[in-house]
Formats: C-alpha cells, structure tokens, sequence
DNA sequence: TAGATGTATATTGTATACAATCCAGGACCA
DNA sequence: TGGTCCTGGATTGTATACAATATACATCTA
C-alpha cells in the first residue's frame, strides 16, 4: 500500500503543502493576494515551482487564479459553506452506511483512540485534523476511495472556518457526545440510528457554523 | 453571469483545455507517457506553460505525475469507473429532486432543444458534449454550482470510455427514451417517478459501460 | 552466466532573463 | 470639474539555460 506521497518530494510539491497549510491554519487570509515573487523570497525557491503549486492549489479550489492578476486565497461565501455542507450530508450518509456492515473490531478500537485524542486538554489547535481523522476512520470500510478523498478536499476547505473560535467552543462538546453515541451505534450495527445520527451531527455543524458567519 | 473562462487566456490555460481534450477524445490513450519537451514541441510552446497545465490536470485526475518520471495518463480501474457512477446516482438524484420545482418553461424549453440535437444522424462525435449539457440543463435550477462542476469533472472522466463503440450503440436509444421521459417528469412535476428513472437511467448506463469494459 | 556496479544519455525540475500585461497617477482637453 | 489618453513601474507569463534525477546499457566480479 503507498501512502500517495512521493519519497523524493519536489519543491513544487513541498510549497504547495506550505501553503496550503497557511491557507487552512489563516496565516493566509480569504481575499488576500498572493505576490508571486515576494513569496518565492520568502520560501527561498524560484517563481517556477511555486507557479506550480498555485496551479495546483487552484484547481484543488483553494486560491483563485486572474490572468495576469494573480492568485488570490479563495473566500467561500455562506451560500458556499451551505452547499459543501449540504454534499458532506449526501455522501457521509452513503459511506457511513456501506462502512457499519464492513467495520471490524480494529476499526472501532482506532474509533476509540481516537476518540480520546478528542478529549485531550488541549486539542484546539490540532481539532481540524483529528475530527476529520475520525470521520476518515469511519468511512474507509467502505472503501470508496475516490469518494473519501473528495470528502477530505471539503472537510479541508470549511475547516477554514471552522477555526474561528466562537464556533468551536459552543460545537465542541456537542460534537464530542456525537462522536461518542457515533461509535456505540457503529458497534452495534445499528445502521439506521447511526446514519440519522450522523446526520444530524453534520446539520448542526453547519448550522453553528453558519449561524457565527452570519453574526460578525 | 460569467461564463468562467478568462478573456485573456493564458497559454497554460489554453494548453490544459488542448491535453484534456485530447485526453476526453482517445488521442491521448490511458497509461500512455507523456513527454514534456516532444509535446511542448509540437504545440510550439515551452515547457514551461506545459508544465503548468499538467499540474492542473494532475489535481483534477486526468493525469498521474510522478516525480522526475513524468505524467501519464490516468487510467480508470473498473472499481473507479463504478465509483464514480456512485457518486453520481447520490448528487444528481438530489439535483433533480432540487431542481424539479424551480424549473421553468424556459428550462424546460431548452431540455427540448437539446433532445432534438441528440436526435441528429451523426450525433455520436459529439453525444459526450450533449448528453452532458442534458444533464447540466436539468439541475441547472437546483442551483448548486459547486456540486455541478463537480459533476461534470466525473462526466468527463466516464465519456472517456463511454465512447467505446460497443457501449454507444447499444445503450444510445435506451438514453434517448430515458431523457424522454425524463423532461415528462420534469414538465409534470413527478420528482418520486422523475428521480426514480434517473436512478434507473445512470445504474443502467454503468452497467452497460461495464459490461463492455470487461468484455474486452 | 547472474548479479552488482559504474557510466552515458534522456528526461524532468528549477533558476535566471526577458516579454507581455496591468494599473495607478499625471497630462491634457472640453 | 470630469473624462480620456498616455506613461512608467510593478507584476505576471514564457523562453532559455542549467542542475538533478532516472534509466538503459556496458563493464566487472564471482
């Protein structure tokens, strides 16, 4: 099995890791350009490779390319985060329930660990990553790769957001007893209650989510 | 309204619209190499541009890059063919479960047209274009545009290997009933029967497709 | 002969240099 | 004043040149 990235990595590669991770941590704001030249400085790397990533990190959606303007960090509007939300829900859903069937006794234990990461004191900064590692865990029974990697590309893009700290602590406990109840139904097989459940925990996201854009 | 393509193209654009399509048409093959500098060579650019455009076909799956080997082609297992057809019964079901009531006769007017154009006699060079915009038409009013070119990047994918003879003819007249009775629905407001023979209309062209790609 | 190791050549990856384009601000005019 | 047309600097887009890497083949060794 490869893990999908390459051993020698190229510096396109490894900037385009970079900056996406400035885009998904803030340090790159929506809206906000991207000056190739300046950048490239920054990184220690020519305009070349870096041209590259953004071509990359465009088609991917996270910044948004005028000719001769330039990159741009790309904003998602509300309207945006309603319909990525509303396609989460679609496909969560169907993973889900091919998963529940397939999950095996490893797969539930990793659900656990996991689980407790969450509960870790100080899981803020790192809540991006471990919560959608939960999910993963979840679907990939189902084997549906290219689904899963689509989902991963979504859950990247509103993660944005979701770093905005009014959501997070109000979400955060809700979204701890959802995962909770999550594995229980997982582990009894309980398809349909772990499929609602599911959905209801991705329209309160949403609906937090929203509700804090809306507000400032 | 925009139609999303830059007045002043770039040549990587142009360059990346070229690959696709030869991609799409079969003149680039899947698993076949491609060699930077003889392309670049052909087309009467640098490979600087080429680059670029191969890096956006990269992230969008038409082609596989592997450091300081190169792209390929991408090639569709059969288990992703079906995946993808997957993902397309679960996000164009709800399109059209969306869309039915807020068609209007302009809408459906123009499903009209389009089905009077997959009727012409040598419709087969274009049938991928086509059969597309049918589908682009109907959810159009759903109005879910992230979802949609989501949808068309899997339809591009999947006409690669529907325009396989063998699948066309035999599934051609099916289609055209199919979209028949489709705009019916549609006119008459039916979603369960409209989303119920659209479900039947992508399983069936799956299986049709399938079928042929395992024959061979 | 089979395998390992070195070397030449092809190919990709990146830096530098230059061309094309955009944009802010000033000159000019009605 | 307000609008239009320049113009120069900033920025992006592309070509060329060079560096890094991979691959095929020859050579060597046991």
């Amino acid at each position: 099995m490869d893990s999908g990235l390459p051993v020698k990595r190229t510096i396109a590669d490894q900037v385009a890791e970079l900056v996406r991770q400035r885009i998904l941590t803030g340090q790159l704001k929506g809206g906000q350009p991207i000056r190739q030249e300046h950048l490239a400085a920054e990184l220690g790397v020519s305009r070349i490779p870096l041209r590259e990533a953004l071509k990359q990190l465009a088609a991917e959606g996270f910044v948004a390319i005028t000719s001769h303007k330039g990159a741009v960090v790309a904003e998602l509007s509300i309207k945006e985060v309603e319909e990525l939300f509303d396609i989460r829900l679609r496909l969560e859903t169907w993973l889900l329930q091919l998963a529940i069937p397939a999950m095996t006794e490893r797969d539930l234990a990793a659900l656990d660990r996991n689980l407790e990461e969450q509960r870790h004191p100080d899981i803020l900064p790192r809540w991006g990553d471990v919560n959608w590692r939960f999910h993963e865990i979840m679907y990939l029974p189902a084997d549906r790769p290219i689904t899963l990697k689509l989902l991963k590309n979504i859950h990247d893009k509103i993660d944005r957001y979701l770093r905005l700290e009014v959501t997070m602590r109000s979400g955060f406990d809700r979204a701890l007893r959802e995962h909770d109840s999550l594995i229980a139904f997982c582990r009894s097989r309980d398809i349909p209650a772990a499929v609602s459940l599911l959905e209801r925990h991705i329209r309160e996201t949403a609906r937090g989510l929203i509700a804090s854009l809306k507000m400032q």
